[in-house]
DNA sequence: TTGCAATGATAAGCATGCTTATTATATCTC
DNA sequence: GAGATATAATAAGCATGCTTATCATTGCAA
C-alpha cells in the first residue's frame, strides 16, 4: 500500500468517463450519433466490416448489446447488416456511406473534447496518463480472465 | 496539438471505467450492492443523510435517476426515505444500519480492486494519474457550465 | 397577501449495458 | 453420417443513466 490516496480513483474514472460521454453526446447531437454508436462506427470504418460477434469482441460488450445497438444504427442509417457469405448464422455489419463520411469530422470533434479535457496538463503528464490507463485496462482484463479471484459467475463473464 | 497520441483517450477511459465497474459488481455481488448503489451509500454514510436533490447534486446525476436508484436501494435495505422536517416536498435519504456496517468492508474491497488495477505503476505515476483525472473532471465540468461552447440544449444539461 | 416562478420528487419513455434462455446453423467426434 | 457440442444472433426482462412533463410545495415580489 502506497501513500497515494487512491481511495476515490474509481469515482474519478467514472466521473471522467461520464463527463466525456456527456460532452460527446451534446456535440454529437448535430449528427444524431450517440457515444456508443460512435464507438461502433469507429471500429467498422477503421477495421472494415465484421460480424456482430467480432464487433462484440472488439467493443468488449456482449453480443446481445451489439444486436440492439445495430438495430438502432440501422434505423438511423449508420450501419447495415448483410448476410455472411460463409456462415448463414452470421451477419456482417457494414458502415453506410454516411458513416464513412462522418468519420473524419467526428474524429476531429472528439479530438477537440480531449484537448479541452486535458487543458493544463503537459506532455509528460499526458503520456503518463495514457500509460496508466493502458496499464489499468490490461491489469483488469487479465484479472477478469484468471479464475482464482473469481466466483463461478466470473467464468461466464470472462471471454 | 502535442505529439501525444490521445486519439483513443476517450475509449481508454471508458474501458477502464467499465472494467472497474464490472470487477466491483462481480465482487460486490456477495453484498447485493451495485456500483451505482455503492456510490450512493458512500455519500450518505460519509456526509450524512441528505435530501434526494442534494444527493443528485453530489452524485452528479439527475434527480429522477436518484429517485429510482433510491427505490431499489430501499427495497434492498440499503437506504431509507424520511420526510424532511422543514420542507414537505423533500425526502431525506438515510443509510440503513446494514449500509453503515458494510461501508468499511466494501471500501476495503474497492481498495483491493484499485490496487490490482494500478499494479506496475509507481507512486509518481499514480500521483500523475490522479492529478490528470482531477484536472479532466474540472475542465469538463467547467466547460459544461460555460455557454459559449454550447448549443441551447447544453444549458439545460448544465447544473 | 396573493400570485407566479423556482424547487423537490416522480412518471413516462428511450438508450445502453447486463444475465439468462432460445433458435438456427456449424463443427467436431465417434 | 449422426449425434453432441459450440457458436451467431436474438428475445425477455432488469439496472442505470437520460429528456421531457407533471404535481405539490415554497418562497419571492408586487
Amino acid at each position: 500500500m502506497t501513500d497515494t490516496n487512491i481511495e476515490n480513483m474509481g469515482f474519478l474514472v467514472h466521473d471522467v468517463a461520464r463527463l466525456l460521454r456527456r460532452h460527446f453526446e451534446a456535440r454529437g447531437r448535430e449528427y444524431g450519433l450517440s457515444a456508443a454508436q460512435w464507438r461502433a462506427v469507429v471500429r467498422i470504418v477503421k477495421y472494415g466490416p465484421m460480424t456482430q460477434a467480432k464487433l462484440a469482441e472488439v467493443l468488449e460488450i456482449e453480443p446481445i448489446s451489439v444486436s440492439r445497438l445495430i438495430d438502432r444504427m440501422e434505423q438511423a442509417g449508420w450501419a447495415e447488416r448483410r448476410p455472411d457469405e460463409n456462415d448463414r448464422r452470421a451477419n456482417v455489419v457494414h458502415p453506410t456511406e454516411r458513416a464513412v463520411a462522418a468519420f473524419a469530422e467526428v474524429k476531429l470533434m472528439a479530438g477537440d473534447i480531449y484537448e479541452a479535457a486535458l487543458d493544463g496538463l503537459n506532455d509528460d503528464e499526458r503520456q503518463t496518463l495514457m500509460k496508466a490507463l493502458r496499464t489499468m485496462t490490461e491489469n483488469l482484463a487479465k484479472a477478469e480472465n484468471t479464475p482464482e479471484e473469481a466466483d463461478p459467475i466470473k467464468k461466464q463473464v470472462a471471454r
